[in-house]
DNA sequence: CGTAATTTTGACTCCGCTCAATTGGCGTGG
DNA sequence: CCACGCCAATTGAGCGGAGTCAAAATTACG
């Protein structure tokens, strides 16, 4: 194979218009031309190995991150050292939005298992928006998006007890890994109790609990990580269930 | 007076050039011409009388919105009707952010006293973006913001006892006021104890024993809507006091 | 000026936390 | 290959912070 041919294929296998996810990075509805002037989005990539994080609050910003594969936490820490989980992020979404607003990053990110991001530098996030409109478009529309994701959470934690917080939690992963491809009912949690809890403004011993009232419902099974959804819709009613009026 | 300089005036009036709270809205450090470039972006303003709505959860999306006197409360109805205050909102800050993603607003922002709004049609800001960078930055910023602020209210709830939020929430009113030029230890508050209380995820009654608390440990004084701060670095401890270890 | 709404306060209850012990999984090294 | 140790998860007992229910006080508003 020649020098040029390989270089081609590398640029190919990195380039944007050749991915499986564009689909959830990416405008939808362009023509072939107008996907390849997305291809200088991305810079590099970067594997992030279990554990490691992909950047720390307090950090200064540079650029986006796509998530190719791979799970991650946020997590922000308050002035007294107190810990918060603040979102899991998988292939296809989008990290390091909080990074914009003041050069520096305010939460800190971190690999659950291993993982790759494309790294997207925001001087060409903003170059290409101005140039391309689809992309404003998108971009604009995926950083409010998170503003509505995290007032469902807002919601979530004003006014939702334990058991409804942990039933929209699991209903919530179920759809985005649907989303996916996986399966909705089986799959494996990445992160551990004490996560889920910190995530949810609830302690472990309570996520454990409420797992084992909820297998005793028979609305899941779980054994450790691996969950099993039995009823999908037993779980959207319990997530529902306004203590109702007389 | 001539019709066309009476025509100029009214256009001074309602442009952004002129307007005293350029600075909380706005780019900083342009100069006078760029400054005029953004006089378009405003196309009315619109009068909302207290206890009426801008806009509702479900309506479509058209445009932003900058305070220009006022206060609002911005509120969502979870599909069970439960309502959550997700927001408070006064001059200088932007509204309908959440909109942008899908096309209709997802919550309800609602006057809690007499108040304006800059009404922004959204295409003109994605237009003039594109064209003026600077502007760009600053919309980016902006919304980048929103993220973080929501961050930090779901720290608030997921991690802070009650004592701790209100005292929190206090202290960035404070904050926010002060940095509009009112006083920082003396305010009258626009919404009641329970817009309060589902703000904060905590009830009513909840609100109203923590105010007494705080004023018999002299934190403050308060009469009903009224409400002086004496003593913000007890403020400011009562909120970061993490249960301490042995 | 009267009626409704908001706020305050008290008494009691219960959900979720704390503390503590036990079980289960998994990687490492003998 | 199994034993050990470590960390995560489960489960129980008891407690306490915030919720619920209720009534009184104060204020707002038509």
């Amino acid at each position: 194979m020649t020098e040029p041919a390989l270089a081609t294929l590398t640029r190919l296998r990195t380039a944007c218009s050749q991915c499986n996810l564009r689909e959830l990075c990416l405008p939808m509805g362009l023509s072939a031309d107008e996907l390849q002037t997305l291809d200088n989005l991305v810079s590099t990539r970067r594997k992030v190995r279990r554990g490691d994080s992909l950047f720390y609050g307090g950090e200064p910003f540079s650029a986006l991150y796509a998530v190719r594969y791979g799970f991650f936490k946020s997590t922000l820490t308050s002035g007294d050292g107190r810990e918060q989980v603040t979102g899991f992020y998988m292939a296809g979404e989008l990290l390091g939005m909080d990074g914009i607003g003041g050069d520096r990053h305010t939460c800190t990110l971190t690999a659950l298992e291993d993982s790759e991001v494309c790294v997207m530098p925001f001087a060409r996030v903003e170059d290409l928006s101005r140039n391309f409109e689809p992309l404003q478009r998108h971009f604009h529309r995926v950083l409010s998006r998170e503003i509505v994701r995290d007032q469902g959470v807002m919601m979530l934690l004003g006014s939702m007890r334990a058991e409804e917080r942990l039933a929209a939690f699991l209903v919530n992963l179920s759809q985005r890994l649907t989303a996916r491809g996986f399966s909705a009912s089986e799959f494996v949690l990445r992160m551990t109790r004490d996560e889920i809890g910190s995530y949810l403004g609830m302690k472990l011993e309570t996520v454990s609990r409420l797992f084992s009232r909820f297998q005793e419902d028979a609305l899941i099974e779980v054994h450790q990580k691996h969950v099993r959804i039995l009823d999908i819709g037993g779980l959207k009613r319990v997530m529902a269930q306004a203590q109702s009026a007389p």
